[in-house]
DNA sequence: TCAAAAGTGTTCTCCCTACACCCATGG
DNA sequence: CCATGGGTGTAGGGAGAACACTTTTGA
């Protein structure tokens, strides 16, 4: 098989990424999976992911295999760590660069270009191909871990919400529950939260107050270095 | 220049591992660095760090670096990110993964088999090769995140020390000031220091407390989920 | 009519913070 | 004798946690 147009003095691993997308709807935090249609582990169901080209970084690859697989542009994308175990790829020596990404996963149902994509909720993955059993429990923890830092509602809730999906999105993402007052004066006071005043609100009525993420504010908040607690 | 062995289909990047190496004293923070002797860089100060073997994963390829360039073998070593751009490295395509180490830097110093091997102060870093400026400053960060969530002291401290050595790692990293009781009561309240009873210490004396981490006790912390909070 | 969701305040406790004086040692 | 480092306690304020009842709507 000396088909192989590139040649190196020592061996090379080929190099991946891979992409845990998380959304967040009504029924909890779920992740995005592709079925696999070609061996290894045809059948079953895996992140986006590909072979990283040399005129790309890996994020831009990330995107780019997010993008073709899946039909959706994610806004936020970020690094959390590389898997290397030597024997992790049937294929041979591969190591991958794994991101995950937020999505609002309201904004995005429907507009799923590939066919085999589809949403799991967290608590119901199948099987998984190749090491992304591990890869999504680390993700996890990288995701539990950023949501004491940043308040990754911004991505993962469309632009106007009510607090109670803030509440389900924190519980979801860290398994607990809050007392729903008490959370509420938390996130107020945090001053990142805008109450959206469109006139369709009235004390003693089922509708719940609407509000918005301030990204000034947080920003400005975060420059200064600030912690949520929870 | 084909004088090459290993053949791929499609072009493959390098990879390399890289390691930050933290040490802690009297004078604060310190990195060990390595003067590079070849080009590209020669003269340049740098991670130590090479190509990853194809029978190795990233992290024992850290470990061996570390070991083969400066003699010493770190307890506590962390993959916290990879680099990937595409001009990072003038000699082609190379991505690195990067590690840091905690080393206690009172048992390592004279150790050094590599003679061009050096500490530097955090504040006083030198002119460093590639892209290792930037490592450097998101290992900083990835440490000052760490710090949060665990008692980093464990692998930076001597097994017994006083408690101004641990408050002056904890000013160091996170570059801030403490009131003396307040940071012995906060840490004496989580539970995770014994003292040391050797009988040396009289109250009314000029030495200090001796501690030690009790690490059983952390872990169970640990487990049940904390966050120190500063 | 019943369940689910949302509005609304208070109290208590605990933790964090700020702060001052004395003693012992070594130079 | 003075600078350094270390031991020791308290008072006040603020934030978190626990907690119940009413209203509306949709099933």
């Amino acid at each position: 098989m000396n088909k192989g147009k590139y040649t190196y003095e020592y061996p090379r691993p080929s190099v991946t990424t891979d992409c845990v997308i998380f959304g967040f709807g009504s029924d909890g935090l779920s992740v995005l999976l592709i079925e696999r249609g070609i061996e290894p582990f045809k059948g079953c169901w895996a992140f986006p992911g590909g072979f990283m080209k040399m005129d790309e970084d890996a994020e831009t690859c990330a995107r780019r295999e997010l993008e073709e697989e899946t039909g959706l542009k994610a806004d936020y994308v970020e690094q959390f760590a590389t898997f290397t175990d030597v024997d992790r790829d049937p294929r041979g020596r591969t190591i991958t660069i794994a991101y995950f990404a937020l999505v609002k996963k309201a904004e995005v149902t429907g507009a799923d270009d590939a066919a085999q994509a589809k949403w799991f909720r967290i608590s119901d993955i199948p099987q998984l191909a190749f090491d992304h059993d591990r890869i999504l429990r680390v993700a996890l923890k990288a995701l539990r871990e950023k949501i004491h830092f940043e308040p990754v509602g911004f991505e993962l809730l469309p632009d106007v919400f009510v607090m109670s999906q803030l509440q389900n999105l924190y519980e979801s993402v860290l398994d607990v529950k809050f007392d729903r007052r008490n959370f509420a004066n938390k996130m107020l006071k945090l001053g990142i939260l805008t109450e959206v005043n469109d006139g369709s609100f009235r004390p003693g009525t089922r509708d719940a107050k609407k509000y918005t993420f301030n990204k000034d504010s947080y920003m400005l908040m975060k420059s200064k270095g600030f912690r949520l607690e929870f």
